[in-house]
DNA sequence: GTGTGTGCAAAAGGTTTGCAAGAAA
DNA sequence: TTTCTTGCAAACCTTTTGCACACAC
């Protein structure tokens, strides 16, 4: 369980002021055993769960891309229907679940390192990411 | 240069019926030296400039899905600005320049074979995709 | 007090839908 | 003539923006 005033540290050390909506959002977000995968819905859903307090949509938008900007979250390519956040944000990679839209934490242990060899040249790499798109075996996939 | 009659062939085949706008898309899309990766709107845009003669919106959206699903085209996540489709539907990767917003076919001999060494049980891989994000060395990024 | 952040509603951008008219079988 | 397809506009959903008010410093 993490403290607020640790969240509170953490938001003024880069720069962001230690709002009360902030401080909230860190909760909801931080103060967890396991990563939490989220589009900015699934957030705002459980803000207004655990907090009965509603935070304004605008307000969870600007603290999501805040949040991302300073490295606190890490922003997820599935499909263009939504965006996808993930507060684990090592480098790691993604199953992708087709059947229930969940999104599986992966590791190296189950998806090898990747290895570029070749550069486009003038340009340094800012990210690789594998998803693994799978589904139960015994269904259609388009 | 692929012939009309020949994309008439493959529609008809697929069980879609072989229409103006559907036979002018395949021209669009097919007749081409290297991969096409577009938006819809880009896809739209050739299409007005190439044919002189407009396609409605909807007659494209519905017509890129039913190629899509018909296996003519994949799709690609990149970011949930737009969906991106690709003219390859092999198995391949792919680079995104993040300062042109360009997109890059990859190959074996530039990005390694990943290696899923273990997968969820119950399910199938139904796709293993690899984005590398890159952009201008001497350029900041978020 | 000054500057930043919030909240609301309105706008924007991409995508989908409903329905009448048109084309293919 | 029956069924599928098109085209238009409206609807929809996610995300962004403008602006007045409130809060942090």
């Amino acid at each position: 369980m993490i403290k607020n005033s640790e969240f509170i540290d953490k938001l003024r050390s880069s720069g962001l002021r230690p709002t009360k909506q902030r401080v909230k959002i860190c909760e909801v977000l931080f103060n967890r055993d396991k990563t939490f995968h989220f589009t900015i819905h699934d957030l705002a859903m459980q803000i207004s769960k655990q907090l009965k307090e509603k935070i304004s949509l605008a307000t969870v938008y600007n603290t999501v891309h805040a949040f991302k900007d300073k490295g606190y979250l890490k922003e997820i390519s599935i499909n263009s229907d939504k965006s996808y956040f993930d507060t684990n944000i090592s480098n790691h990679h993604h199953f992708f679940d087709e059947d229930t839209n969940e999104l599986i934490d992966s590791n190296d242990d189950v998806i090898e390192k990747v290895n570029i060899k070749k550069n486009l040249t003038g340009k340094k790499i800012n990210s690789v990411e594998v998803l693994v798109k799978v589904a139960s075996d015994n269904q259609n996939q388009n």
